[in-house]
Formats: structure tokens, C-alpha cells, sequence
DNA sequence: CTGGTTATTAAGGCG
DNA sequence: CGCCTTCCATAACCAG
């Protein structure tokens, strides 16, 4: 496309003939001898190179003149000066770098070029190398007895756990946990703050009921949502320092506490309606921890908002436990090595391009997960035995998302390969990995699929496909065979490309007489959009002053009462519709 | 069918 | 204000 367009821009330029301005470059010629320069420009030789560059810029201004293409990039700056497309600047609420402070660690010295210095290389030559990571050491063809024939690996400090986690898997308390934040995120008083933070949540889980709010709301969600605005500058935040990949909201209706998994590990807490006090006047009541070392691509709080549930990339699976004031580590995947024998993933860990991509609490019994993995693995966890209830793998691609069905027992799963898929976990029970099964129900889409969420009352599948479409189904779990059209196929532009986070249209998880769900969207001005899941009918596409980027992932609170919606963007930045 | 390469995309940070 | 980095996303394409 680009190539095309230039090509075209470049055809117009030299099509262009019988212009006064080449009149101007011949006179300009005229006054350098022609015979003994080597600066020539459309066939005409000049004394110097400036003189020629001089006559190249005259033309190239002319070219732009006469193609209106001045004129219409200053309309296009006026009309951006207007109302719908200023540029504002992010909100610098939340977390910030204090540049001030020094870093004390010593900065690893600059490596030099053998070539440079003129040094013969000696075929060793770096195959991958990440930051803090492995580096693999290859060698090229030499058979020195020095240099090793086959790769090697080493690592760059001595005390590096299985694929740089955090630990080796023990708990990790506050202080832990706020201290591999690193020297750029810590302040004097992160480690006092996280501790008010774990104090404010274990007074909030007092106060929640198991059986949530009996009071009614005023009036239907569905209602509410018109209500909801994203003004106030007091709605946005920066809680984590990168790339938001999860978020969720803490069940409390007392206290708004909103949590959020970024790209490199980072968990962060955020109290919305924090008074500035003498702790954390500086951090808006942001509290920010590290407990995993790769993406946090799955958050949940358990009913009672005691446990959160945390998934990374770098095959872990935490949990956040208030009572016992630490991060557990309820998972993790290992490779096929002895020394891995005891531990529940063994054996997962295959290798290339393995990665845990998604995980959920099983809601017939919290102390039970589903876990998929980007090897097309989905397995159930049960955390009381510590056991894999079933590991089986489902798909030879990357599976996005597992929802489990209210009715205990249909599965749907979705990912790249294009297809949604349910099935009945009664038949998983004791069966081997390598078990080949078959979905009793599938919809098959030409793009992947993103997620595909039961609604809370189990009438509607929802699914989010990168053939730019939200697809809805009406009692999925009911049918058989193949789903040939979805009930609502809305359009909606998925393609967030390669930096912001996928988008997955969620349901409000409570909600169950009414079906309404939120999704991020690419549109100009910025905005969250709410729809009714029963027309397939946007309610509202909520912008606002506060909302500058994306909201690639959003989520309700579970409140019936009181309608309030979470999205976080792709610079760590979440923000509050209510 | 698999492995390799490249295009696309948004937004903050920094000079 | 404009250039630069991001890089465990996907898809489309090509070669073997």
C-alpha cells in the first residue's frame, strides 16, 4: 500500500513537465559552466553540490505547491485545532518517576566492537539476548577446543530462577513483593503503603456478605449506563508502569479498589477515592507490587474479595491472599527435567513458544482454576489436593479464553485457531493428556478469536474475533454440531495491532437479568462502549475528557447497585466510568 | 504444512 | 513539536 502510494507520488513528480520552474533551474544553470561539473540534477550540471541542492530544493518546493498538498494538511491542522481532535496530555495522577533519585546500582560497562578495534572475532556470536535474561551463546563453525561446538547458554548473574521468575516459587510477602518493583518505582514509603493498602483490604473483606448486596439498585444498569461520565480528572490514573494487560475490580461496595496486571509483571492497586493523607498524598492511593515476571494476562478476585488471582506469561499462576498477607504461587509450569518431577506442571513447559496465556476461577468451588496455555493446553487445577484435575490439549493453537457455562459442565474455549469450541468437562474426568477429543458444539470464524465469555445467566456466549466483529449466541451450551451464524453479529474494529493489548468484550459478571457487556474501541475521540447483549444494541459510547487512549481491556465492578466500569490503556493508565 | 519475514497499529518519552 | 521505541499480536505472504 505504501510502496504504491509513493510509487504514484514519484510518477507525479517526473510527469510533471513544462513548469516555470524549470525555466528558473536552467537560468540557475546558466550561471555555472556546464562542462567540468559532476553535480547534475535533472539533466542539468552545476559548479557545486550546494548549487545543485539549492536547485533540487527550489523544484521540490514547487512539486509541493502545485500538489495542494500544503494547503490541505493546513485545513487538516485547523480542523485539529478544534473541538474533537486537540491533543491532550495524559493524566499525570498515580504513579510517577522521581528523577531526582539516583540509581545506585553500577551501570553494566558498554561492550566494543572487536571489529572496530581491528580484533579478530572469535566466532562466538550472540544468538538472543533479553534484558536480565538467558543470552544463548552460539558458535559459528569454529572447532577450537575454547569454544564450545553447540550452543551454549549462561547466564549474566548467578541466582536466576526457572525462565526469570521472581523466586522459586515460595511466598512472597508485602515487602518482597514492593521491593522488585526496582529502585525506578520505590519510594521511602512504598513498602509503608502497601502495608496500608493490605490493611485497608482485609478490613473491606469484613464487610462483604458471600451472597452480595441484597439492596436493589435505583434503577436498571441498563439505565445507568447514560449516566456515566469520564470527566473528572480524579477518574484516570497511572497505576503499573507499562502496557495494561488485565484488569478488575474488587467486590467491595464499600471501597473503590481497582487492581491492574501490566506487561512486565507489575501488579497495581489503586484505592479510586483515596483521601490525601500524610502516606500517600504522593501516590494517589496507588500501591504498586511486582510478584511475576512476565505479563499479567488474567486478573480475578474470588466472590468474597479475599484471594486475587493472578496469571503471567512467564507460566505462573498467584494468588493474592488477604488472610495470610502474602503471594502464594498456586502454579507453575516446568519442563520435562528430573528436578521438576514433584511439582503440579511438570512437564507442561514444552519448550518454544510456550507460555500460560489465560486462567479463571472454576465459580462451582474458588479453590479450583482453569489455566490455557499458548500451546493450545487447558487444564483445571485443584488447588485443595493440589492436583490437575484434567491437562488435556484442546487446540494446536494459542487458546485466548476459557469461560466455564453456570451450568457447571460446558466449557467454551477460543483462540487462534479461529474457532470456538464447547465441551462437556463431565467426559474429562481421568482422562491422559494425549487423549484426542472432539467439541460437541463449534463456531468457526475466517479470523481468531479473542475471547468468547458466557453471560452470568448463561443465555448468551459472546465472542470477540479479529474478523472485526462482536458474534453473540443464544444458548450456545444447547446446541449441537456446527454454529453456522451467530444471533447478533455486531461490527467492531479489533484490529489493535501489535501495541495495544487485544481486545474481550466483557459482561458485567452479576448482572443476570440483564445482558450487558463493555468493550474497548479504536475510535476517534477516545471511548468505552457499552452494549446490550440481548439486541446486540450499543447503548452508549461513553467519552470523555479523561479517556485520551485506548481502553484495550475493560470490566464492571459486580455491583448491582451501582453501575461502574474499569478500563486500562496501553501506558499503564486506568480509568473510571461511573 | 511449517518456518521465516514483514506490515500494521497507538502512545508516551525524550531531545 | 517531531522522532524514536515498543517487540510472548496477528495475518499475509513466500520459499522449501
Amino acid at each position: 500500500m505504501v510502496t504504491t502510494r509513493r510509487r504514484n507520488a514519484t510518477s507525479e513528480v517526473t510527469a510533471a513537465k513544462n513548469t516555470n520552474i524549470e525555466d528558473e533551474l536552467s537560468e540557475l544553470a546558466a550561471e555555472s559552466s556546464p562542462t567540468t561539473s559532476n553535480f547534475i540534477f535533472k539533466g542539468v550540471s552545476y559548479n557545486s553540490y550546494e548549487e545543485m541542492v539549492k536547485a533540487k530544493r527550489m523544484f521540490n518546493n514547487e512539486m509541493l505547491k502545485k500538489s495542494g498538498l500544503l494547503e490541505a494538511s493546513a485545513s487538516f491542522r485547523e480542523n485539529a485545532s478544534g473541538v474533537t481532535m486537540k491533543k491532550v496530555q495524559a493524566s499525570q495522577r498515580g504513579l510517577r518517576v522521581d528523577r531526582k533519585r539516583k540509581d545506585p546500582t553500577v551501570p553494566l560497562s558498554r561492550r566494543k566492537s572487536s571489529r572496530i578495534a581491528g580484533v579478530q572475532a572469535d566466532g562466538m556470536y550472540i544468538e538472543d539476548e533479553r534484558s536480565g535474561g538467558r543470552i544463548v551463546i552460539g558458535a559459528a563453525g569454529s572447532s577450537s577446543a575454547l569454544i564450545p561446538s553447540e550452543k551454549v547458554y549462561f547466564d549474566d548473574e548467578k541466582d536466576k530462577f526457572y525462565n526469570n521468575r521472581v523466586n522459586d516459587g515460595s511466598d512472597l510477602t508485602i515487602q518482597d513483593a514492593v521491593e522488585l518493583v526496582g529502585h525506578k518505582w520505590m519510594k521511602n514509603t512504598s513498602v509503608k503503603n502497601a502495608e496500608h493498602c493490605f490493611e485497608t483490604l482485609s478490613k473491606l473483606r469484613d464487610e462483604i456478605s458471600p451472597t452480595g448486596s441484597k439492596e436493589k439498585a435505583s434503577c436498571s444498569l441498563v439505565n445507568q449506563v447514560d449516566r456515566m461520565s469520564v470527566d473528572n480528572e480524579k477518574c484516570v490514573a497511572k497505576v503499573v508502569p507499562d502496557r495494561i494487560h488485565s484488569v478488575a475490580f474488587h467486590p467491595s461496595e464499600h471501597k473503590l479498589i481497582a487492581v491492574t496486571g501490566d506487561k512486565k509483571g507489575y501488579l497495581g492497586f489503586w484505592e479510586v477515592d483515596a483521601l490525601p493523607t500524610e502516606n500517600d498524598s504522593e501516590t494517589d492511593g496507588v500501591t504498586l507490587f511486582k510478584p511475576h515476571a512476565g505479563a499479567i494476562n488474567s486478573l480475578e478476585w474470588n466472590k468474597s474479595g479475599s484471594k486475587l488471582l493472578s496469571l503471567s506469561y512467564d507460566g505462573t499462576v498467584r494468588l493474592f491472599d488477604i488472610n495470610r498477607q502474602v503471594f502464594t504461587e498456586a502454579f507453575a509450569a516446568y519442563d520435562n527435567s528430573d528436578e521438576f518431577k514433584s511439582k503440579l506442571g511438570y512437564g507442561m513447559d514444552e519448550g518454544s513458544k510456550f507460555y500460560t496465556q489465560y486462567a479463571c476461577y472454576d465459580h462451582r468451588n474458588e479453590e479450583c482454576i482453569f489455566l490455557s496455555t499458548s500451546l493450545g493446553g487447558t487444564g483445571h487445577i485443584d488447588l485443595r489436593v493440589g492436583k490437575m484435575t484434567f491437562d488435556l490439549s484442546l487446540s494446536n493453537k494459542k487458546i485466548n479464553s476459557v469461560s466455564l457455562h453456570p451450568n457447571g459442565h460446558t466449557l467454551a474455549t477460543a483462540g487462534l485457531d479461529c474457532e470456538v469450541n464447547l465441551w462437556d468437562i463431565r467426559k474429562f474426568t481421568g482422562l491422559q493428556s494425549g487423549s484426542k477429543l472432539k467439541p460437541f458444539t463449534t463456531q468457526i470464524s475466517s479470523r481468531s478469536i479473542n475471547s468468547a465469555f458466557f453471560s452470568p445467566s448463561g443465555k448468551n456466549l459472546l465472542t470477540t474475533t479479529m474478523a472485526n466483529t462482536l458474534d453473540i449466541i443464544s444458548d450456545a451450551h444447547l446446541q449441537n454440531g456446527l454454529i453456522k451464524n451467530p444471533n447478533q453479529r455486531i461490527k467492531h474494529h479489533n484490529q489493535t495491532g501489535r501495541w495495544l493489548s487485544t481486545f474481550m468484550a466483557q459482561w458485567h459478571p452479576t448482572a443476570t437479568n440483564e445482558e450487558l457487556f463493555v468493550v474497548g474501541s479504536m475510535s476517534k475521540p477516545r471511548r468505552m462502549e457499552f452494549f446490550d447483549g440481548s439486541t446486540g444494541e450499543m447503548i452508549k459510547g461513553l467519552d470523555g475528557e479523561c479517556l485520551t487512549a485506548v481502553a484495550s481491556r475493560c470490566c464492571f465492578h459486580p455491583s448491582t447497585r451501582n453501575l461502574i466500569a474499569l478500563g486500562g490503556n496501553s501506558s499503564g493508565r486506568l480509568t473510571i466510568a461511573r
